[in-house]
DNA sequence: GCCTAATGTGAGCGGTGTACACATCCTAGT
DNA sequence: ACTAGGATGTGTACACCGCTCACATTAGGC
């Protein structure tokens, strides 16, 4: 393994490729990230990341996997256990803060007609679902926790994807803090008290 | 104009190869819209195009415009003005349809990182700016409108991303309408009776 | 009727994804 | 220790892409 010219094999060209991705993506967005380009910055053949990635497709799947496991970090560093509206609208704040800071990597985890069959996506989005649904769970214990979840990932998701498209205010982290709390608030700090004991449930006509 | 063998002049390119890429993202996705198709379509030569769109993100940017419109024709289809949080929920579930029936379309429209800067987009998103905002003063008289604006064009965006990424069930238009419904439901329906006559307006903290 | 500007053509550059044959190396079985 | 074979990386090649530039053609205003 004398590494002086390089040697044949690279030793683990998977995370190579893995780790030149996400610094591509990073640095010039999502059309930046070419699996020439991955090649060259892991010093290897343009062909050679096809040994360990069927397609293009499949290395992006993969990053947008670690960002699913980083988005989940990051939700649960916000706030470990939310169990009221306040705290999930801090959850919500995490969340679009995620998606503009790292906006490449958001919207490879969930823009692009993506390969819904791969075992990886498919494991992390049914991961946050769960998630989503025990926090919703906590917070608003009478409710349809399946309707509820849906709605709530809905309302982040959206809050998140506007605001990257530049379709609300997002010049300074607190303006956007703000409203996303306001988002959030408008739909529950009037339920809030109520709904945890209110006694008939929201029902689809 | 006699169009035997082709003119040398096409007549109106512009209008040709908005057609030609709007048909080209139904059949192959936004992946297939490429200017030298679009060329190829409008039997024309692949430079052509340029005469009439500075670049590729131009034409996007076109299609997209053309896009928000049908939406808002769409949406204004649905309800003409919706009252109701149920009205509301018939609404969104034609701006769901809207995404799962042409998801290309919408991709281009909502998940691109477009340029933000060009006209035609910006005034279609504040076109549905103000229209989410009529209809939410006109269902929450008494509400923020701003702030609950803001919720329910996110929530709405949200559960159309998160159908279009296949994290909901989209197995039949039946079952997509009830999720819908369901989330709208989930967040209004307790609230709907109430908040019209709150005193103590929900406020950011 | 001519001149100019608008419009369409063609060749060409550098980039991309990916298929294929080939080179190299690691490892397991003798 | 040796060797066969699989795993891994290389090089070439093809078709496509966006885009630039010099050039051809044509329509319309003077």
């Amino acid at each position: 393994m004398s590494l002086a010219t390089g040697p044949y094999h690279h030793g683990d060209l998977r995370a190579a490729c893995l780790r030149a991705a996400r610094e591509l993506l990073e640095e010039d967005g999502s059309a930046g990230l070419s699996l020439r380009a991955v090649a060259r910055r892991a010093g290897v053949s343009a062909t050679a990341p096809y040994r360990h990635y069927a397609d293009r497709d499949a290395l992006v799947s993969a990053v947008a996997a670690e960002g699913y496991r980083e988005l989940a970090e990051l939700l649960a560093a916000a706030h470990p256990s939310p169990g009221t509206p306040n705290e999930l609208a801090t959850v919500a704040i995490a969340y679009v803060r995620f998606a503009l800071d790292r906006p490449a990597m958001f919207r490879v985890m969930f823009a692009e007609p993506c390969d819904q069959t791969n075992e990886e996506r498919v494991a992390a989005t049914t991961a946050i679902t769960q998630y989503v649904r025990d926090i919703v769970h906590r917070v608003f214990p009478d409710a349809d926790a399946e309707a509820l979840s849906t709605a709530v990932w809905a309302l982040v998701h959206g809050l998140a994807f506007l605001h990257l498209d530049g379709k609300l205010d997002t010049t300074t982290p607190e303006v956007v803090a703000a409203q996303v709390r306001g988002a959030v608030h408008a739909l529950f700090a009037t339920t809030a008290g109520r709904v945890t004991h209110t006694d008939e449930a929201p029902s689809g006509s």
